[in-house]
This record gives C-alpha cells, sequence and structure tokens, in this order.
DNA sequence: CATAACCCTGTACCTAGGTACGGAATCAAG
DNA sequence: CTTGATTCCGTACCTAGGTACAGGGTTATG
C-alpha cells in the first residue's frame, strides 16, 4: 500500500511525453538505452521523469547526428563526472561533421559544373550530365 | 558461327571492369539499373563495354549522392534528348545537397558550443556536454 | 461487472544497398 | 576427360532505426 511517487508514469505517458511511440521506447529497451524498470507481480511497468529526461536525451543527440550506439556511450557519462570523455566523443563527432561539409562542397560543385554546361549546349548535342556522368570524370 | 564481338565480356569481367563485384551486378539487374542480355541455350550471358560504362555511371551518380532510384532515373534519360529533366534532377539535389550543409553548419555550432563550454568548466560541475543534452535546449 | 483502452511479449516487417551462400550448370586448361 | 574456376539462380542475411502486428493480461470507466 506505500505510493510510489517515483515511478508515477505508464509506458504510453512516458512515449507521449518524450513525443515518441510506444515502440520506440520498447525498441530503446531492447538496445539498452534506457532501462527497464522491474515488473510488479501481475502488474504493470512505471516509469519517471527522469525516464522521459533519458528519452529526449536520446532524441537530442540525434539531432546533433549522433548514432544510438554513440548515445549508448554518452548515457555511459550520465552521473557528468567524466567530461573528458564526453568531450572527446564530441569532438570526434565534431571532425565527422567538417568532413562531411566539405564533401558536400565538394559534390555542390561538381554538380554545378554540370548543370551550368546545360546553359551553353547547343540543340542537339547530347545531354551534358548524362554525359560527363558516363564519362566518368571523378571516379 | 558469326563472331558476338559485340559481347565479349563474363559477368566476372564486367564487374572487374567497373570495380565492383559480381553480386552487385547481379543486384543492379534484379533493380532493373542495368540489363539483363538474352542466355544462349545451355550458355552463359555476355555484356558489353556499355555495360561498363552504365555501371560506372552509377558508381559515379552515387558519389554525387544520388540514391540508385534517382539514378534509375537519371538512366532513363541515357541518350542525352532530354537535357531538361536531367537538370530538373541534377538541381533538385542540388538543393538538398545546400540544405544538408546548412544543417550540418547548424549541428557545428551547437557542438563547438557544448565543448567550448568544457574549457571553462570548474571542478566538480557536471560536464556541460552531457546537462546540455539532458537540458534539451533545441528539441 | 462489462467493456474499452491500454500494456506485455515475441516476432515479423520495412528501407537502402548491398553481401553471402548452396547446389547445379558451364567453361577453360591441361 | 578431368579438374578447378566461373556462372546461374534463388534465397537468406546484414546494418540502422525503427514500425506493426497477434494474442494474451491488466486497468480504468460507467
Amino acid at each position: 500500500m506505500s505510493e510510489q511517487k517515483s515511478n508515477p508514469l505508464t509506458i504510453g505517458q512516458l512515449a507521449k511525453m518524450a513525443s515518441v511511440s510506444v515502440e520506440t521506447i520498447r525498441f530503446y529497451q531492447r538496445k539498452h538505452l534506457i532501462p527497464t524498470p522491474p515488473k510488479p507481480y501481475g502488474s504493470i511497468r512505471r516509469y519517471s521523469l527522469e525516464d522521459v529526461k533519458r528519452v529526449r536525451f536520446i532524441k537530442s543527440a540525434q539531432k546533433l547526428g549522433f548514432s544510438l550506439a554513440e548515445i549508448a556511450n554518452l548515457l555511459r557519462l550520465e552521473d557528468g563526472t567524466h567530461c573528458a570523455e564526453a568531450k572527446a566523443i564530441a569532438e570526434s563527432k565534431l571532425i565527422s561533421i567538417r568532413q562531411k561539409i566539405a564533401d558536400l562542397k565538394t559534390l555542390e560543385k561538381i554538380l554545378e559544373s554540370y548543370t551550368s554546361n546545360c546553359e551553353n549546349k547547343t540543340n542537339n548535342t547530347p545531354c551534358p550530365i548524362i554525359s560527363n556522368l558516363f564519362n566518368d570524370p571523378f571516379v
């Protein structure tokens, strides 16, 4: 009969508060990204506001480009006492983000040059985009 | 007994010349990205140098960020007479590339600010990266 | 107490872009 | 003619990040 004030939420309420689906909660449990609270005999599992924060953490980190595997590593640092490790993870992510930006800029330049050749194209010459790709200048 | 000069290659030679695996050739055939030449009775399929160019085209376009579905559309324009359509496909890809660059730059700024807060962190304060993510400033 | 709404567990399915494999047929070399 | 390498065909498997059931049990509402 003692009140369980610390774990008041059903999985549906947790999902709604964290703006994900119930299935996503269960998926994260299977991946050990969030704990699976004990199930009282003949009853259902209950969740806390800490769990809501944890799911939101996952969604925030995903928006920053972290994979679930990387997020699992960050969550192991949850107590905040391993700042150097967290920083190392964030900085390697920063490096890969910068690399992606550079790669995309290269692609942008190539595509720009292909499409601009369409302008000075005269009638009955082949399409520069297609012929550039077929003639394979950057493999 | 007429010579089949136009289709001299086995699938293994095609794969090697296009720098992909035999399995990848078959996968592209299943996806109708490249044709499956007829199989002479009791013999094996033969491929041409045109097929090599076509596979290389696919690989080049992939490096430019096109999906196989988009590449299938480009390949339908292979004769080079549909320049306007090819240009439209390339330009919409250019727009999505620019959007990705912008998104990544936003992430870069956020991550930079998180990691730089680690510098001015005093002992026994929680890690700014973790606490920023837990406190969810950009959901 | 009836009934709807929700929860639990396990499993299957989805996209994208392939990779891997088993068993039979064919080809190339000696 | 034998042996080893390729080819063929169908099917299964892989990663990532979920989504979608089916067939139960539980809970909340009137």
